[in-house]
DNA sequence: TATTTCACCGGTAACGTTTGCGGTATCCTT
DNA sequence: AAGGATACCGCAAACGTTACCGGTGAAATA
């Protein structure tokens, strides 16, 4: 596009300066009324828009955030992402959303390429097997405002915001224990993330304190064909009276599997998810599911950016609290 | 982030000019494997990375797309974002984000966004109610590598990439009629989109000709909660063997009617879908649907800008033939 | 020895913008 | 009438990069 509306080129045309012309712009109090009207009528006409690598470049000052997530396509991601990108929008920042495919090579090109655009600031979400610790060390060391949301790593200082992993899944134990269930079969993600860890955790703890004698068959899936598999595998040999999913992709898996089973919800086995809350409600009967928001995850985290942004730099872990839905699944 | 790495910087350190340093860092043959050692250890060292808002500003040359969209948090544009984004990647590019939130003023602001931050090009699907057809004109002839996606304006001359709108409507009622239905419920969405209008007129053109007998009734709902309660009031009265639903949203509408109503699909009603292909899966039986992939249909699009802009700056109109994926809901 | 060739490197202008500082009229004060 | 205050505007430098146009020494050729 080749914009040959500048500043340069209103000031020549209307014989002034081009600093007149910037001041005019701003509404500079050292500009006469009318000048400005004369220039802003022009601006107008030319369709000027400032340059913003040219301000940016003067100024240091970024207006876009850089965004990494493991994959835009994942409802929870998604609705992350909106809510930052309505917030942001009201700051007057833009977003540079980069997806990083779960890999962690192209994750550190993903906070290269935030480093080269110069962005305000990086909400990063961090692949699975991704520990960059030193790096992410640096760009915190060399002032970059970084929030991790949802998978974070193992650094003590530094912007967190996620979900109560330990909260959510012992509020899932606890329902679970209510409804006395005596045979539950849970299945969680991927083992190595920290995340599955704290949930299986809070979970266990749970069920030993609460429900002692209750055993509890835990297995892994990751991704929805592996969680139907367990399920149509365990039901072979065993039945299980409930089946907990840590996540929405894992509960369609289970889902497709009870389809198969011709098990009845909840009578046969009832199920418990924890979940953005989307999925959910598109079965019959709706799941129960306790709520890891997305979109409250990002309302938060780009509160925590803008705080950083005014200063308030030392770090924060922010824990989102988790709250049960009731469907009719239990 | 006070990044105080710059060619200035290394350059001052080794004792060198700037263009060596610059040159160096870009492998130019008039510069000596030594100096070009030396200089990209040290950059190495202080984590050198180009300023993109001076090389850009320097070079005209924008690494970045505009991507425009009602919404994100949508499964057909999650994916369709998705793909853009990989192939921007393989080209070295990064994507800028904006959702319009399907408000007409909100997409000239980001249209002005995408102008202020001088990017490549821009991918847009328009709001709702917007036409500002003239407003698209304008970037149009102002160069602006413009591709209209999926909801696209009344213009001529201009990229369109599009599902195959007429396709798709017209493949659901041949197989509609194929399994002989007599009394179908076509719902779909907003009637004032020309998406909308193009399917609607498909269709029943369709069935006017192949099955002039079979009474038609169309219904229009902008939510799924529209949906569901369009197909409980008319189930009151009547009876439908069939429900069309020309979107994902329309069918999780339906859906939670046919739950509620008791209907077993397919024996009381059969259903069929144009989907993005994700949430058929979900049911149970899967639902039978006309794919429009937002994932295909970003790698078109992406196509398309790309050959834009290698020269191939003629306005073109593709269309992504739509496809039936049988589930077990007919 | 004089001249050409070649390998390397530096100076400089430009991209479009912002901003501190200084300048010139004009008007008001005494 | 001389001085100062005021209103308005321009100059120039700087942000970090790139690329054209040179220039310098040393080696190769004549």
């Amino acid at each position: 596009m080749n914009s040959r509306s500048t500043l340069k080129n209103i000031s020549e045309k209307l014989n002034i300066s081009i600093s007149t012309v910037s001041r005019a712009l701003k509404n500079h109090p050292d500009i006469s009324e009318l000048t400005k009207r004369k220039v802003k009528e022009l601006a107008e006409l030319m369709e000027y828009e400032p340059n913003s690598y040219a301000v940016n470049l003067r100024t240091n000052i970024s207006k876009v955030f850089g965004l990494i997530v493991p994959v835009i396509s994942n409802l929870f991601y998604e609705s992350f992402i909106s809510a930052v990108e309505e917030d942001a929008r009201q700051l007057g920042y833009t977003l540079l959303i980069l997806q990083s495919g779960d890999d962690s090579i192209t994750e550190i090109e993903n906070l290269k390429l935030c480093k080269q655009n110069r962005v305000a600031g990086i909400f990063i979400c961090i692949a699975t097997h991704a520990a960059h610790t030193e790096t992410y060390r640096r760009y915190i060391d060399a002032g970059m405002p970084l929030v991790f949301f949802d998978k974070v790593p193992d650094i003590d200082s530094c912007n967190k915001v996620c979900p109560a992993d330990e909260e959510a899944a012992t509020i899932a134990a606890t329902t679970i224990i209510k409804y006395n269930k005596k045979r539950v079969l849970a299945i969680f993600g991927n083992p190595d993330l920290s995340i599955t860890i704290k949930r299986i955790q809070a979970f266990s703890k749970n069920f030993a304190s609460d429900a002692p004698k209750i055993p509890l068959v835990i297995k892994h899936a990751d991704s929805s064909e592996q969680a139907k598999k367990i399920v149509l595998e365990y039901f072979k040999t065993k039945k299980a009276d409930h089946i907990f999913c840590m996540s929405d992709e894992i509960l369609i898996g289970v889902m497709q599997a009870t389809y198969e089973l011709g098990l009845k919800i909840p009578q046969d086995v009832s199920i418990l998810a924890i979940s953005n809350g989307f999925i959910p409600g598109l079965f019959n009967p709706s799941i129960t599911y306790v709520e890891t928001s997305g979109y409250k995850l990002g309302k938060l985290a780009m509160k925590r950016m803008s705080d950083h942004l005014n200063g308030q730099t030392f770090s924060r872990v922010i824990i989102q609290p988790s709250v049960l839905v009731e469907g009719s699944s239990m």
